[in-house]
Order: C-alpha cells, then sequence, then structure tokens
DNA sequence: GTCTATATTCAGATAGAC
DNA sequence: GTCTATCTGAATATAGAC
C-alpha cells in the first residue's frame, strides 16, 4: 500500500578489510555432502543458545566460521531455516520420548517420574533449540512456518497434564493441587534449566533429573 | 574511519498521517510535572511485557501513545532509560520486602513462604520488570549502566540459600537437596509464573503462591 | 564455496520548525 | 510537547566475480 521505492540509499558501504579467512583445515576428506552445512547449523546453535535466535546476527554466525555473512546463504536460504533446522531436531528427538514413555503404561508415578527425565535428557544435546523456545517463543508463534510448535507443545500438555489426572485418580498424588498448574510448573522450571546446566556444564542433567524428581514427589520439607 | 557521508538515504520518507493524535482529555488538570511522563513509562511497560525490550521499538511505544518516535525524547534520553525506570522500579519493591522477611527471624520455613509469597507479590505490579529480566538478562548483563541487576541478584540468592540452609541445619528440610540448586529451581519457577498469570490476568496471584508453596514444601505424592 | 559490493529495510537518535 | 525531516548504523539478503 503506497510503498516509497526511491532507488536511493547505501548504509554500509565499504566495510573493513579482514585479515584471512582462517581455514582450519589443510587438504582434509571431500565431506559426504554436507558436512560444512551441519557444520555450521552446530555454531549458528551455540549463538543460539547464548543469547537467542533474534539477538544472535548472521554476521555473529559467519564471523564464528571465519567466513563472511553473505557466504552464509551459499548454505541457507535464510537465517530462520537454520534455527527451524534445530528446533525440528529437537522435537524429533523429545517428542518421541515422550510417547514412548507414556506408551509403556506404567503408574502414574512412574510415568511422570519417565516425562522429568527424558525432558532433563534432551536439554543437553539441544541447547539451543531450549533457549530459543524460552526466549523466542512469542517472536515464532507469529510465523505460520513455525506453527508446529505450538503442536507439539499441545500434545505434550496433553500428555503430561493426563498422567498427573491419572494419578490423582488413582490416590497416588494429591487432588489438591491443579494439574496443567502443576503441569507448567514442571515444564517451566525443566527448561530453565538448561540456563544454569549451561555452557559450562557443571551439572549433569542426570544429577539434576535426580535432584527434580526428589523434590517435585516429596516436597523439601523433612520427614 | 573512512566514513561514508553519502547525503543520501532516506528510508521511511513520507509517512502516512495519522488522523489525530487521539488527545484523552479536552482542559484537564494542567498536570503536576510528568504525569505524561508516567504514563508513557506504562505504555512501554505493556509492551516490554508482552515481547521484552529488544524485541520493543520505540516507534512502537511512540504509536502505542499516538505521537511519533522522535517526540519520545522529548520526555527520555533514550530506550534504556525507560527500562531502566521500569528496572528499578521493581527492584525498589522486592528488595525491600525481601530483607523485611528476612529481618522478621521466623522459623526457617516461615522465611522461605515469606519469601516466595513476596516474589509472587512483586509479579503483577511489575510483569514488564520481570519479563525483561528474563528475556533479556544477558542483553542487560553487557552493560555498565545495568550493573545493579547483578548486585541485586546476589543479595536475593544470599537470603534464600541462607534460609534454606537454616532449615536444613535445624532439621526442617530435607538434608539430601543442595541449596543453590533449590533456590534457582524456586525462582526461576516464580519468574516464568509471569508469563501465564499475564495480560489476561486469569490467575490471581496470591492463589498462585498458594498453590507453589503447597507443592514445594510437601511434593505432589498424596500422604 | 567464498568474497566483493550493494540493495533494502529498519533501528535508535537528533535538530529545529511549529 | 509534537512534528518534520533526516542521520547514522546495523540487519537480512542478493548478484555476480573469482
Amino acid at each position: 500500500m503506497g510503498r516509497v521505492t526511491t532507488t536511493r540509499g547505501n548504509p554500509g558501504g565499504p566495510r573493513p578489510r579482514r585479515t584471512a579467512p582462517a581455514r582450519r583445515h589443510g587438504g582434509d576428506a571431500p565431506a559426504p555432502v554436507s558436512q560444512r552445512r551441519e557444520h555450521l547449523v552446530r555454531l549458528a546453535a551455540d549463538l543460539f543458545a547464548e543469547k537467542g535466535f533474534q539477538a544472535t546476527t548472521v554476521r555473529n554466525i559467519a564471523q564464528e566460521a571465519g567466513i563472511l555473512s553473505g557466504s552464509l546463504y551459499h548454505h541457507f536460504d535464510s537465517k530462520e531455516s537454520i534455527v527451524d533446522e534445530i528446533l525440528t531436531g529437537y522435537l524429533d528427538e523429545v517428542m518421541p520420548a515422550y510417547r514412548k514413555v507414556v506408551a509403556e503404561r506404567g503408574n502414574p508415578r512412574a510415568t511422570v517420574e519417565g516425562l522429568v527425565r527424558a525432558a532433563f535428557a534432551s536439554l543437553a544435546p539441544h541447547r539451543a533449540a531450549v533457549t530459543v523456545l524460552q526466549n523466542d517463543w512469542s517472536y515464532l508463534q507469529g510465523m505460520d512456518r513455525f506453527a508446529y510448535l505450538a503442536d507439539a507443545e499441545r500434545e505434550a500438555e496433553r500428555m503430561w497434564v493426563g498422567a498427573i489426572k491419572a494419578g490423582q485418580a488413582e490416590g497416588l498424588f494429591r487432588t489438591d493441587i491443579d494439574p496443567g498448574l502443576t503441569y507448567r510448573m514442571i515444564r517451566d522450571t525443566i527448561r530453565l534449566a538448561v540456563r544454569w546446566a549451561g555452557p559450562g556444564g557443571r551439572l549433569d542433567t542426570g544429577a539434576l533429573a535426580d535432584h527434580y524428581v526428589k523434590v517435585m514427589f516429596d516436597g523439601v520439607n523433612a520427614h
């Protein structure tokens, strides 16, 4: 609607020259097809995990790889397609893990514990995805391309809340807590763990899961 | 350093004319000094609470107020000074509340419960600050101007962890959980509640605090 | 597969007229 | 106190040389 199409405008201009592209191999194997691409995704993921998707620029990613930003577009359509790959990789792991736990049809306590452990287990290999889901959720929500995120979230909620309600029905869990509220508390706490289980890797997620299961089931009170 | 000073460049160009600045008074009192300013801060806060600080533009804020972005700079130095005001307002409320709870020197269980309730109570009036602290923490950390955030966080951690450790020493809390880890779990879960206690205001924070205290102390298991 | 060069758009911010 | 007009810088992305 009434777009102004001035043919002017050139911010940027001559950019500072870098010294050299810092090659990191001197005649390696030809690389199957997209080993280079996967490497770039991993570099991007590290940056996304540090500061989120929106806060990371394609120049950041390119610099990390020792190339210029324009060169990234030989490998990727767009910045969005990079994060798409990262998010899809996460969901392709965690959702089947959830479904497997539910399909085992153990008692609800075992199911909830299994879900907690599955969630924690997926944190370490997918820090970037989890960080992006926290930081940039509302941004991604606005895009048709990422509608699958909300779908997955709905399915996950059904599984968790179902297990909690079943546990209440069987008298395993107290009935004076709200299942939906409890699910969100649990989910959020696990996701946030990615921040301090962070790059330093000070805490392994197995130990975190143990800690969390203890507190969640029995509370902080001494018996 | 070799800046290109083309005299060109005019993104924006002729902007669509708005109909009128939507005045909301027709001869009110002269307004003490900065009633207008406070109003603008509140508008900005709503936007920050929705999508964070970095994701909100000064043009967003101005549009919400029915003025142009340049006009905002009559009231504020910069976008940062707006968020500074918001964050300061939050800390000026929550930190004294924490200190008061600790100063009462009740038993550690009462102290922890008091801290939880103080934290929840501060959510509703300061949604923007809490959202910004979550979304833009790493961005703000990099700036000297916001060093006071880390200071406050350190003081808060000392109070919480102190209460948890005291409770363990008195045999009130189980000793097989890590105080620092437990504090972060609690803190993060409370902060995240701001998202779904959100704009709809579906859940009042008093009820949330009740729910949370129950689960935290006694766990989800039935007795 | 990378670089050069640049288009395009949008961000925060400013000067001065009204 | 707001608007007009614009600057400056930075972001995503593209075209074509090498």
